[in-house]
This record gives structure tokens, C-alpha cells and sequence, in this order.
DNA sequence: TACTTCTTGTGAACCATTTCACATGGCTTC
DNA sequence: GAAGCCATGTGAAATGGTTCACAAGAAGTA
């Protein structure tokens, strides 16, 4: 038992299967599952057994021996881990191709991300209604940001920009940053910055391909 | 020396760091470099140069010593080492809000993945024109397919529908698909999936927030 | 209560990846 | 053409992540 007060270096790879958990505990719970085995729970993740209780494992003991894991506690504990038991107030900026089909997504609340603010620095953009939030100009993004209390950016600009957003972004207090720019963000060591890039996923996609490489895993 | 033709497993992240270089490497020759020492190249992704030089080991010895590598030649490496110095025929399935996106994105034609087929079940979009691209009706996939010689395919329908078209899509012997749909897909083996789950990104920046993990690299 | 069954939680073993450290060899200068 | 410099390429060591294997606990049964 190694309580969460014990800091103890968390894999990534581990974060990111509690998450695939999750998702698939949102579902068991829809089906109406009770409880689940972690050799369940591995066989529809095409994970071992052993992986699943060792990744749970580093945060409690959740489970109960010859009977499995209690569907809704489990979930309720990983979204504690994860820390998606609350609202994050998220900006996104940037309201153009991929910045509007993400405002569309309602999956996002759902799971506490709350997109509260839009930001673009184009004027027919700027006052537009999407989705109930009008867009704000970009001018007055450290203001706004700050206001409107967000703790997030989603960041949907062109790669030319992003590094002088970010500069700005970090500057209004925000610590967590999606970018979906193609390039390497210089953030200070407190900032956290995820980048999502997809083109990389078709570059793998297109090296499997040539090599016949045999996935273990699909990410 | 380890030549391609010798088969040896290569690691996701040795292909993702590739990934990296190359789009570094194409800004370097933007900037008119000649050469790059590993140094470098590690400076600027966050990496060490015993990293870079040992990805690029597995595929054979690129560089001259005392100099380091010559920018345009090592990029002509990885375009072949990744596939990309080829095009891709590519179909997008699901022409909606993440799918316009995608077939707006002119930087994925640049690479080498042409989007040249759109399929939706949707009769107001089916016909109408997306970038010079005609929306096909789902039922013909199987045959358009085929006629039009796609072996990539990007999803981007709903969930709920997701693991229907992946067995259409698989029967019509396409052999990758760039999944975006928050579900597990069951694919034969032969098959290179691929999932986009920009939720676990953000879920990963939540726990990062909560848990004040220092991150590593990002991603 | 004793016995069986089932599945967790976890050190230890195993395997993969990253980093170290240095011999090697090309390039330049004198 | 010898010497000095520099950065590669790569075995070996170190680190990190996954899987094994089993003791132990909970539930059901008799
Ligand atoms: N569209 C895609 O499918 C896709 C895929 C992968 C990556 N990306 C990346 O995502 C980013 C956005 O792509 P897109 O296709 O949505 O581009 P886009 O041009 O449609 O949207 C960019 C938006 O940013 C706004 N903008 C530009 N400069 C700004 C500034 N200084 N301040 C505030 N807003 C500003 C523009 O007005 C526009 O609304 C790009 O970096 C792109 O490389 C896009
Ligand atoms: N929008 C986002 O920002 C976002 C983010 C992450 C993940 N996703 C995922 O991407 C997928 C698409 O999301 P979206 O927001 O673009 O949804 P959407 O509803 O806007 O688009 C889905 C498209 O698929 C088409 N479609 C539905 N059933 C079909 C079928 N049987 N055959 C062919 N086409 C069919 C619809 O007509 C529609 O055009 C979903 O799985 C979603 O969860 C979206």
C-alpha cells in the first residue's frame, strides 16, 4: 500500500492507461457490471492482469481479493487521480479550423474540462458567438484569462504565433497548456505543456506500414 | 553499421523521435544549415545527443565525425526511414467537425497524405464539396476504395458507429487507420491502428496539475 | 469452523530503453 | 604529413517499465 502522499515517480505510460481504464469503467457501469476483475479489465484494454493491478496499485489498494474491483469506486478513485473530480476552466485560443470543431466537442465537459473562454486575434472572429461564448480578442487575453479564473489553454494557432501566445499565456499565471502547433514551445519548468500531433501519428502509421513493424500497442 | 534490411525492433519512441528530427531538420534547412551535430539537434528537442545518435543508429551510421550530419541528407533518411518520401492515399471518413478540420489541413498533403476520398452517411453532406473533394456515400466505401487505391484511412465518425465502418473499412483492405473515435477498435493483427484521444491529453495535464508531476518530455 | 475458490497486491525477475564513456576516424591547421 | 580537434557510432552500464509468481485475504460452502 503506498498511500498518495508518498511521492513516488508516476510513469506516463501509467497515467495515460488509467485514463484508458476510465473510459472503459464509464462503459462497465453503463452495461451495468458490478464489479471487475483487473484480468477484465486487461483483456479489453489487451493489457495483462498484472499491469493493471500494478498501475492501480501505485496510488491504494482499491480492490478486494477473490472478487475484483468495485466498478463505480474504482472510477470514482481514478478520477480523483486524474484529477477530473472538478471543473477546469479552460481558454481555448485560436477559433479556426480545429479550434471550432473542438469548442463543438461536448465530450470535454463532460469530463470537467470547461471551455469558458475563445480567443482569436481576427476581427471577424472577434465578438462571434460559438457555442454560447463570444470570442474575445486576443489583445486583452492576460486581463481576461485572469478574470475568468482559467487554469488551462487549448492552443489551435498557427505554428508561426504559438511561441508569443504561450509567452503570454504563461505570463497571465496559467500552468497547463494543450498545443496543437506543430513546434517545440519554450515554457518555464512549472508550466505543464502537452503537444497533440497528429501528423506524427500518420508518419508512424506510414513507418509500420513500410517496415511491416507489428504494433505491440496502439499508444 | 546496422543496415535496414536487418530486421531489429524499434521501439514508439525511436519512431516518434524521428518524427521530431525530421520537422526540426526541415526547419534547419529552412535556416540554410549545412550541417548538425547531434548536440544540437538534442538541444532543441529536449533530448540528450546520445539519444539522437543512437535512434539514428539502428538505421545506419548517417553522420561524419568531427562534423556531424549533413541537414538535407539526413532529412532524405528519414523521409525514406519513416516512408513519407512516397504519397499516401488517404480516406476520411466522417465529414463533420473534426473531419473538416482535417481535410482543410494542407500540411498532411505535404507530407505525403493526400486526402483523396470523403465518406459520410449524412444525405445533406453526401455530393457536396469539401477542398475539391466530392463526399462519397458510405455504401460505395467498400468499391471507392478499391477504385481509387486507398490504403490509409482517417475516422472520424461518431463512437457509437466506429467499430462498424473499422470492419468495412479492414474488409475493403485498407491496412491503417488514424482512429480519433474514444473507443477500442478490434482490428485483425495485420492491421496498424492508431488512436487520437485528445481527452487523455488533457486528463494527463489534469493529473499533472493535481499531482505536481514534473514532466520529463512531452510526449 | 474448516475448506475451497478466486483474485488482489507486491517483491523479484525479467526485459527494454536510455545514458555513459570512449575508441574511431574525418577534417583542419601548421 | 603529423598533431590536434571534434563529433560520431556503439558496446556496456544504468535506469525504468513490465511481467512473473505467490502469499494472503475475502467470499462462499458445507
Ligand atoms: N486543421 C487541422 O486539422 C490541424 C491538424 C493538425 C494540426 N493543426 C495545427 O493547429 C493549428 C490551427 O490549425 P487550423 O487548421 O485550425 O488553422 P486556422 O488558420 O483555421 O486557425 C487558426 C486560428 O488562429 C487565429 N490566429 C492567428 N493568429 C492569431 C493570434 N496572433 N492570436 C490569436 N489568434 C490567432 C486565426 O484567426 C484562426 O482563427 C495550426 O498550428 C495547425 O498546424 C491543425
Ligand atoms: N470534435 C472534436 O473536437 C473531437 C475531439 C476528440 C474526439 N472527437 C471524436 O471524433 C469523432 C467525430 O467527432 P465530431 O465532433 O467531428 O462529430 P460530428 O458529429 O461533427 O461528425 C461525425 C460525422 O460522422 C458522420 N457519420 C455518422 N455516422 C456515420 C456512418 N455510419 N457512416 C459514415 N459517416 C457517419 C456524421 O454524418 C458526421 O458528419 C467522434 O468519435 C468524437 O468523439 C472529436
Amino acid at each position: 500500500m503506498s498511500p498518495a502522499s508518498v511521492k513516488k515517480r508516476i510513469s506516463e505510460s501509467t497515467i495515460h492507461r488509467l485514463s484508458l481504464y476510465y473510459r472503459t469503467l464509464s462503459l462497465l457501469e453503463k452495461e451495468n457490471y458490478e464489479t471487475v476483475s483487473s484480468k477484465e479489465l486487461a483483456k479489453r484494454e489487451k493489457l495483462t492482469p498484472a499491469q493493471v493491478r500494478k498501475d492501480l496499485s501505485f496510488f491504494g489498494s482499491f480492490g478486494t481479493r477473490g472478487l475484483g474491483y468495485n466498478v463505480n469506486e474504482l472510477k470514482k478513485k481514478i478520477e480523483t487521480i486524474l484529477g477530473i473530480n472538478r471543473e477546469w476552466r479552460v481558454a481555448l485560443i485560436g477559433v479556426g479550423n480545429i479550434g471550432s470543431a473542438l469548442v463543438s466537442y461536448k465530450e470535454f465537459a463532460k469530463q470537467g474540462f470547461d471551455i469558458v473562454k475563445l480567443f482569436d486575434n481576427d476581427q471577424r472572429k472577434i465578438g462571434s458567438n460559438h457555442k454560447g461564448i463570444i470570442v474575445s480578442d486576443i489583445k486583452n487575453l492576460e486581463k481576461e484569462i485572469q478574470e475568468a479564473n482559467i487554469s488551462m489553454v487549448i492552443l489551435a494557432v498557427p505554428a508561426t504565433v504559438a511561441q508569443y501566445i504561450v509567452d503570454d499565456v504563461v505570463k497571465a499565471g496559467v500552468t497547463a497548456i494543450l498545443n496543437f502547433a506543430p513546434i517545440n514551445l519554450r515554457v518555464p519548468p512549472y508550466v505543464h505543456l502537452r503537444n497533440e500531433n497528429m501528423a506524427m501519428e500518420l508518419e508512424y502509421l506510414s513507418f509500420a506500414m513500410v517496415n511491416n513493424h507489428s504494433p505491440k500497442k496502439t499508444k
